[in-house]
DNA sequence: TCTGGGGTCCTAGGACCC
DNA sequence: TCTGGGGTCCTAGGACCC
């Protein structure tokens, strides 16, 4: 979608929900305004903190016992995707208004690239944007923080510049102040490792990183160090994708387990629930997966995998167990602890056009189709945890389906690997 | 900050093929 | 089978994000 000018440079906006999740919550509860909140009771974790509750110190990531501590008056409460989500919906219609090219980034951040509607609507760039920043507060009652500046990496930056409720423009003159003693690793797509490497070239701030020559830097990153490179010096190469809801490409399911355990079957057990979780949520989707890859989690971070690929995609528990089965033997090593298994999805088909194996006996997947939705039918009355499988799964369907040989295939991969232990993310709810 | 859960993209190197 | 040189495809693993 491109029938606005693809002149340089351009105006790209960001916009950054403060708190987003709490601050529904306000905006849908007015006796909660002013009142310190917190999201994440599920967890028994703190998912977002309003700035009331800030001012105690209560932050993302704080076990929740501890942040009532710190903070007597707490407000706990679960939290909800359903009106968080609708009024992310809402943010990106306001900003639509001014411009099509919407980048639905995350549940509270949105792109939007304005380049070429001054014009249209009359009004200075930086006038379009807060008055989206003022529309959205006024329309949501909810406030945002946004940036404005010439490509995303610069326009993340200036978002993040002032909190909450800021508006921060970051011009091609005002860049190197902006970008002086900026850290590395608070760039967007800049983690950790390549703030680490770049620091062991003596590149200690933003502003060194741009300043380096290209060729410098094409030498020591790869192409997305190299894009934001190019970024921050004020060249746009990330556009703002109006693309809908780019589908989804992978379902994972994981869970850690306190304490870690060794128990074989208990390991396997939690293995297999993460497997029928993630067949609910594919089912839900209406996607069925063409490779399984399961994992384990040892004691010490490492984790390792392995991946199948199957005759033919399906989202049904009773038709994974024995390739899940065969994985987790070859996978569990006797006396070792685990801490998390998780269970991968990947080469989603939508199940409605799968195509069934020629020997396969119609009459059985149709059989298997119809329980599964009332399977599905049931937790959706019921709850989550109304049904299991597994065990309580007619025998006799069991050993039809899974003793085919032309079900799942045999081809077997080893993944391994170890999960960098550097710095991790906060727990995060997005 | 010693570690939750759900994702995406990139790349080096192997397999395989003329 | 001591040997070139190229091309494509695939995948495990790394790195990052919210």
């Amino acid at each position: 979608m491109t029938y606005i000018s693809n002149s340089w440079p351009r105006a790209i906006a960001h916009v950054d929900g403060d708190a987003f999740f709490a601050s529904v919550e306000q905006a849908v509860k007015p006796y909660l305004k002013g009142r310190p909140v917190v999201t994440g009771k599920e967890r028994n974790i703190v998912a977002a903190a309003s700035y009331e509750a800030r001012a105690f110190g209560v932050k993302r990531g704080v076990a929740l016992w501890e942040a009532k501590k710190m903070c007597p008056g707490l407000v706990v409460l679960p939290t909800d995707y359903e009106t968080v989500s609708i009024f992310s919906q809402r943010m990106y219609e306001i900003m639509r208004r001014y411009s099509p090219v919407v980048e639905e980034y995350s549940v509270d951040e949105a792109f939007v690239d304005l380049t070429g509607v001054r014009r249209v609507h009359r009004m200075k760039y930086e006038a379009i944007v807060r008055q989206i920043q003022q529309e959205i507060h006024r329309e949501l009652n909810i406030t945002v923080s946004v940036g404005l500046s010439v490509s995303k990496v610069l326009a993340k930056i200036a978002s993040k510049w002032q909190k909450p409720a800021g508006f921060t423009r970051i011009s091609m003159y005002e860049r190197e102040d902006r970008l002086r003693d900026y850290p590395l690793d608070n760039i967007w797509n800049i983690g950790p490792n390549t703030a680490g490497l770049l620091q062991g070239h003596g590149i200690r701030t933003a502003l060194a990183f741009a300043n380096q020559p290209r060729g410098l830097v094409e030498d020591i990153l790869t192409k997305p160090g190299v894009e934001v490179w190019q970024e921050l010096n004020g060249e746009s190469v990330w556009p703002v994708e109006t693309g809908l809801k780019q589908k989804v490409k992978s379902i994972s399911k994981t869970k850690t387990f306190t304490p870690p355990s060794g128990d074989k079957e208990y390991v396997y057990a939690q293995l297999i629930k993460n497997m029928e979780n993630a067949c609910i949520k594919a089912r839900r989707y209406k996607r069925a997966p063409k490779t399984v890859a399961v994992f384990l989690k040892e004691q010490n971070y490492r984790s390792l995998g392995m991946e199948t690929k199957l005759a033919r995609p399906t989202a049904w528990p009773v038709e994974l167990m024995e390739v899940i089965r065969k994985m987790f033997d070859q996978l569990y090593v006797p006396g070792q602890q685990y801490r998390a298994t998780g269970c991968i999805f990947g080469e989603l088909n939508s199940s409605e056009t799968v195509q069934m194996s020629l020997f396969e006996r119609r009459g059985n997947v149709e059989k298997m189709r119809r329980l599964y939705m009332a399977v599905d039918e049931l937790k959706e009355k019921y709850g989550k945890h109304a049904v299991h499988q597994c065990v309580s799964l007619p025998a006799q369907s069991v050993q039809h389906l899974t003793s085919r040989g032309d079900m799942p295939s045999r081809k077997l991969k080893l993944i391994t690997g170890e999960t960098s232990r550097r710095r991790l993310p906060l727990p995060m709810l997005e």
